[in-house]
DNA sequence: GCGACAG
DNA sequence: ATCTTGTCGC
């Protein structure tokens, strides 16, 4: 698929703040996605001690979750780990490796947090904005917010607040084991965000999708 | 000033 | 993110 360049990619945090502030008023809570026949997940791996920056596109049908199509995407890593601007060192490569893909994805997975942002513009906003694609952002960890405590079974979530309002949810994807951190990346509410993640998670904690994407960004 | 901090 | 195999437990 082809990607129109938006915005140059910034060298510090201060240009970076400047472009999440720019775009973050385009991100669209609603849903505005058609009939769901691919998912992809996207993800990065670093090598030579991070220089260099390489992303994974794995494309899988909907819902039966097969792997129809994979891309892969290196080139040096330009923006360092700066907590709030991790888009900045991940997406680039990812547009790289979505850029070899034939199969438009109607929904992508992201390796990380979406509105559950400071500024309300995390990764899968990002990603969602420059692609005009649904994304949904699937955190293993938690980055801002507070929840109730979650109760064990699989399928239980807990609304994600900061300072009042809401921004995502605390997933439990599996009985028993850590939840995951969802919100929304763009054109998608979260009610639906929540739904599509646990239809793509089978046996494991992460979703396929995540998985797939994981593997190959990483081999 | 101190602690927290997606991947 | 990354360095890294087997192992304990449900």
């Amino acid at each position: 698929m082809e990607i129109q360049q938006r915005h140059p990619w910034p060298v510090n945090s201060e240009e970076a703040k400047a472009i999440q502030q720019q775009l973050q008023p385009e991100v669209i809570s609603e849903d505005q996605l058609g009939e769901v026949q691919y998912v992809a997940g996207v993800d990065v791996g670093f090598e030579e001690d991070g220089a260099i920056s390489q992303a994974a596109v794995a494309v899988l049908s909907f819902p039966d979750l097969q792997l129809r199509e994979n891309a892969i995407a290196r080139r040096p890593t330009t923006f360092p780990y700066v907590p709030g601007f991790l888009s900045f060192r991940e997406v680039p490569v990812v547009l790289d490796a979505l850029e070899k893909i034939s199969i438009i994805p109607d929904l992508i997975l992201c390796d990380g947090q979406g509105i559950a942002h400071p500024r309300r513009f995390g990764l899968a906003c990002h990603l969602g904005v420059l692609t005009d694609i649904p994304t949904i952002g699937v955190a293993k960890s938690r980055f801002i917010g507070d929840h109730e405590q979650l109760p064990e079974n699989k399928g239980n979530w807990q609304p994600l607040r900061d300072d009042g309002e809401i921004i995502g949810a605390v997933v439990r994807t599996r009985t028993g084991v850590k939840p995951v951190y969802v919100s929304i990346g763009h054109r998608i509410s979260l009610p639906t965000a929540i739904d599509y993640v646990l239809r793509c998670t089978s046996r494991y904690r992460l979703p396929e999708t995540t998985r797939w994407a994981d593997q190959l960004a990483s081999k």
